[in-house]
DNA sequence: TATGAATGAGCCTTCATTCAT
DNA sequence: AATGAATGAAGGCTCATTCAT
């Protein structure tokens, strides 16, 4: 039993109808249907639609940044540290797939607040800020942190997206050997 | 005076409000005003909207492929074509940036209509062709070739939304840079 | 409190503008107006506004034929089944004229589906088949039945018109009259 | 070669339209297909489409009552005028099917102005006006002139539409055994 | 607290009408 | 004179939001 039981509907049914077709497709009926809820429900937990992307986006990134940071190797060396994001991403994406794509899609939009998106930078700034580490330490290329993170979450997301397409079998041994081409992309060679 | 002006003027204005609020979050008034048109008039060129976003899509794909396949280095060896074909997206990205940002966010979604679905897969067998003979030439790794284009697909458009959004500037050093990590990313080690 | 107040005061609200206008003539905002409704609301109770003439449509030939068969005299000669079918025709067109005109008006347009069709046939076949015991007997003239139903139906109808339009009075002498002119139409000389 | 090809065209495919599928649910354009002719050159024409309706309306009333009026035996019986007026009226609709139609369900509507319901009622007074004469002889009934119209006029409407409905077969025998029973409806027994 | 009926603003689309050619 | 492209008001319908129960 969580914090309460239809908020968490709510939310669960919110995400898993924006991951599936965008804000602007998703009606509230639609929302309140998977949730199993009346419509007029929703509105006793969110004050309105924009809200509840809000709140969504901002759980999301907290979850994601959570998965990412926990246990993080702060003494370990730049590949150790690699290896961690790099396999909670993975660990992250299969037990939280609407999650993680939510996010994707959802990041930049014009429907997101100041705070949605103060949190997303924050989160990216501990992400950066690790690169930064690597990059005094002569251990990764000298480039934008900003610029290694999109060459690696964005081949990360849409490797994972054509996964969930069903092109593509995202085998351990294939996740491994990304794992390995992400790196050979930002190491130092 | 293009073969027809107002039907230009529509995919136009069409191209940029998908690409900055997707179908659902914009309307055909929207598209409209910024096309300098009446809103029925949209109507005399396209038959609804979903046509219209099916239509500009496959123009969209078409544009794109042409710029990654024309003077493709058939005879050129692995690394020159990665690098005709990185290049050619960095060109097509600064010139036709609002197109890229549309393809991309628009490619999968569920209301595309199957000639557009299609046309990408078509587009995509291409790319993944030359991947193949690289493959075999052992000129790059021996992973699935649709991992391979996701990852440097994803890393390229993820760094561009990020230089959209103004956070990052892309300097030719800088795109020269990213080319080097994303061959790194395939090439076989 | 009838079963559902909404549901017939747009019901009532449509029967009074499509008598009044005609199907294409009537918009959904008249109906709502009239019925003291939001316009949205008339989509809780109907899908569409095919929908909505239809049901009415068939609301109202079930009422009109059940006022013309409840009591039938099945046992009577035939002048005494006119009399009853010419005089519940008579109380029914006092009682509920919209009713009257709409069947008229509608019976027989492009946007009634199978199911409306098929109930007007029906009823007509009720009329026919009584005129066709009628003609076996002898006492009414060897004329298809579905002439002679035309003959009494449009007179009626088309008197009742005039009278709606102000141009007669319907008195009960008048009336008396016309059933006696209808009855000389049909009956065996 | 009639005043203008032109404009006969465009009444003769908005009677048809119009009888077809009413004012409301024809469309300009629908006419101008019908017509062979742009949508622009309707508005050449006539100033809009209820000037359009009402034009045709007064030609077709027009047309109508000189088929009556024509050769009218002033001098003969009221036998001799009715069955003039009821001949007249049937070969009037079979030669002029969509213009009978069109006038029975126009006639009265709330798009027609004040010249064509003076029109109409010019010339049902010319009916009215023979059946007048025709009680005072007492060949007719003592009923108002604008019953016995409604009676023979909506009788005979009533059977022709039952009859373009192909439910019906109007063979010369069951129109003289109408025109009998029509008769027998007004005449003094 | 939870609901879902009710609402009306706003969406997609049509169509009467205009006007440049 | 004739056209048909262009327009925008208005129609059918949806859906975010409210509120009585």
């Amino acid at each position: 039993m969580a914090v309460n039981n239809k908020q968490e509907d709510i939310l669960n049914a919110a995400l898993k109808m924006f991951a599936l077709r965008g804000y602007d497709g998703t009606t509230i009926p639609m929302i309140a249907d998977e949730a199993n809820v009346g419509a007029g429900t929703i509105y006793r937990y969110f004050e309105n639609k924009q809200t509840l992307v809000n709140s969504l986006f901002q759980n999301s990134v907290r979850t994601f940044s959570d998965a990412l940071r926990s246990d993080f190797p702060v003494e370990g060396d730049m590949r150790q540290k690699f290896a961690h994001i790099f396999r909670r991403m993975g660990e992250f994406a299969e037990q939280y797939t609407e999650t993680l794509l939510f996010i994707d899609a959802t990041a930049g939009s014009y429907y997101l607040d100041e705070k949605s998106n103060e949190m997303f930078q924050e989160f990216m700034s501990f992400i950066e800020h690790q690169l930064d580490i690597g990059k005094k330490e002569g251990k990764i290329r000298n480039m934008p942190s900003k610029a290694m993170i999109s060459i690696v979450y964005g081949a990360f997301v849409q490797l994972f997206k054509v996964k969930c397409n069903g092109m593509l079998e995202a085998t351990p041994e294939l996740m491994k050997a990304v794992e390995e081409s992400c790196w050979d992309a930002i190491r130092m060679h």
